[in-house]
Parts: structure tokens; C-alpha cells; sequence
DNA sequence: CTAGGATCCTGTCAGC
DNA sequence: TGCTGACAGGATCCTA
């Protein structure tokens, strides 16, 4: 679920919370999450925070590095000292002056830790930072500084959606011509930080079905899906990343802050903002999508 | 080169 | 209640 607007949202609270603490101790949890010599970071300081894409840079001290990338169910949480019993359900908002958590939405941003899902710990000077991933496909992984902009991954990034002109863009999807479009703008070589979320809320701000052939589209409608791409993302890291903030409901339930600026995500069943058709639910490309039948016409590709 | 499918792993939920 | 299969917000690897 971390898409680049939760990453961001990640950076930013590590930013504030992190930076300049020393990582004092790493305990590995599981072996497959941490990749690299935990030594090389124990002692070293926090000195800055990037994010390239999805996936989020901690620059330490002395040259060293590690890349976090949280895949479909990573978090990361930070809990100043005494706070490890977890924090207020009803006040865990994106920041509070204890802790700060984001990622994969669940109870654990406010529960106790460690917990099941803690894959590695690591100890700073006045709280502690738990990687936490139910599903363990994401990593942290130790590198040297100089080398995180020559790492496989990072390098081979396109450009995010605020920097992509739509030629270069219509470009890449005329050598992707045959695919669905959502299954060409998912590749982050193609166009940067969309995950499932953002590429059915752009497809459906942009009025482009999903399975229309990549192809198929005019420079407009690409110049379109750029600017909806942006929007939505914008909208998201705006207001913390859209798992950020679990809030209460009015009758009291909890609800994650997608529910609140999601249009067609997981909206199914549900009347369309626009048009008051219901949003369904359809596969493709492998992956649940959700979409506007009456807004996003599918075309015959023929 | 592209396109499509399987796969890593754990948990939850619907249906029987 | 227990079992089974589908599915889950990512990315890579394999095949054709």
C-alpha cells in the first residue's frame, strides 16, 4: 500500500522525529529484513532523509546508508521513550509528540510493540523505531552513500509524475502499446510513485478506463493522467498519506483516511461523485481496480 | 524488446 | 468450529 505519498509522509515524520539521533543498537527480528551488517549502522547518526520514488533513503554518518522499502504491508513507527505500550487510539494521528507511524494501515500504529509483524528494531538515543511487515516483502538494506544513486533499484526509476512532460511519457507508451494502461503506469521505469491506489484515482480523474490500451491514447489524454496523477497525489501528501491518519467515525468506529479522499479505491458499491453511477470492481492486469463504468467508457481497442 | 503469468510471505475473509 | 480458496495498496523473475 506505501505509494509515494506515504513515503513522503514517511520522510517528512522521520525528519522531525529522527534526525540527528544515533541508531544505538538494531536488533534483526527477521532475518530476510535487514540486508547488510547491522554493525556498520549501530552508532552512527541520522543525518538526512530522502525518498526516491518509493523507496525511502536514511543517510547516516561516515558514509553509510540504508534503504527502506516497505513494499505492499511495510511501516515504519517511531515511539519516543515510554511509549512502546502503544499511544491513544483516537489522538494517533500522522504526528503526535510522542510518536509517529506510517505505512501498511493497521492497529499497530498505536498498539504495543514490538509485536508479530516487528521484523527489525532499532534503538535511537530517545525512542525506539520498529520496521514492522506482516507480509515480508519489503527490506532495509546498508549501503554506502556514494553508491544509493548507482543502486539497481534507484537508478532505474523514471521521473515522478511532477516532473514527466507528456511526450516523453506518450513516448513510453507507444513502445508499451499493447498493454492496459494501468498495468504500463503501475512500472515505475515508465512513470514514478503510483502504486494501485493513485493509478485507479487518476485513471478515473483523467476519465481513461484502465484497460485501454496504452496505445490508444492521445497526447491530451496523457497530458491529462499527468496532471490527475499529480493531483490526487498532491491531495494525499497534503493531508499525511492517505493510511496515515486512522480517525473516528462519528458513530465512533475507526476508518483509515483513504475512505475519506478515495473517489473510486475500494469504493465499490458505492454511487460515483460525479455521476451517482455505482463504482465496481474489476480485475486488471492481475490487480483489483476500481472504476466509474459510466465515467471511464471502455474502449474496443479494436 | 514486449506481454503475461508465477512468485516471495502472512493474514483475513467469504463460503461451505 | 474448521477447512479451503481467493485475495491483499509491490516488484522481480521467468517464459514465450
Amino acid at each position: 500500500m506505501p505509494e509515494l505519498p506515504e513515503v513522503e509522509t514517511i520522510r517528512r515524520g522521520l525528519d522531525k522525529f529522527c534526525v540527528h539521533q544515533k541508531i544505538r543498537k538494531v536488533k534483526i527480528l527477521c532475518e530476510k529484513s535487514f540486508i547488510g551488517p547491522a554493525e556498520l549502522v549501530e552508532g552512527k547518526e541520522i543525518t538526512r532523509l530522502r525518498r526516491f520514488g518509493k523507496a525511502l533513503v536514511i543517510d547516516l554518518g561516515g558514509g553509510v546508508s540504508m534503504m527502506v522499502h516497505l513494499r505492499m504491508t511495510g511501516q515504519l513507527i517511531y515511539r519516543e521513550d515510554g511509549t512502546e505500550k502503544g499511544v491513544d487510539a483516537a489522538k494517533a494521528k500522522l504526528l503526535t509528540k510522542q510518536s509517529f507511524a506510517g505505512g501498511h494501515p493497521t492497529d499497530s500504529f498505536f498498539t504495543e510493540l514490538p509485536n508479530k509483524q516487528t521484523r527489525v528494531i532499532f534503538e535511537l538515543d530517545s525512542g525506539t523505531l520498529f520496521f514492522n511487515d506482516q507480509r515480508k516483502f519489503g527490506f532495509c538494506k546498508v549501503l554506502p552513500t556514494a553508491e544509493v544513486e548507482q543502486d539497481k533499484f534507484i537508478k532505474s526509476l523514471a521521473k515522478e509524475p511532477w516532473e514527466m512532460e507528456a511526450s516523453e511519457l506518450y513516448q513510453k507508451l507507444q513502445r508499451r502499446k499493447n498493454s492496459p494502461i494501468k498495468a504500463v503506469i503501475l512500472d515505475q521505469k515508465v512513470i514514478c510513485g503510483l502504486g494501485n491506489i493513485y493509478a485507479d484515482e487518476a485513471l478515473f480523474g483523467a476519465r481513461i478506463h484502465p484497460r485501454t490500451l496504452a496505445g490508444k491514447l492521445s497526447l491530451e489524454q496523457v497530458k491529462k493522467l499527468i496532471r490527475c496523477a499529480c493531483e490526487v497525489m498532491d491531495a494525499s501528501i497534503k493531508s499525511g498519506g492517505s493510511t496515515m491518519a486512522t480517525y473516528v467515525r462519528a458513530d465512533g468506529t475507526k476508518g483509515d483516511y483513504l475512505e475519506l479522499f478515495a473517489k473510486v479505491f475500494r469504493r465499490e458499491g458505492q454511487p460515483c461523485v460525479n455521476c451517482g453511477n455505482e463504482i465496481i470492481k474489476i480485475r486488471v492486469a492481475d490487480r483489483g481496480t476500481h472504476i466509474c463504468p459510466h465515467c471511464q467508457k471502455e474502449c474496443k481497442n479494436d
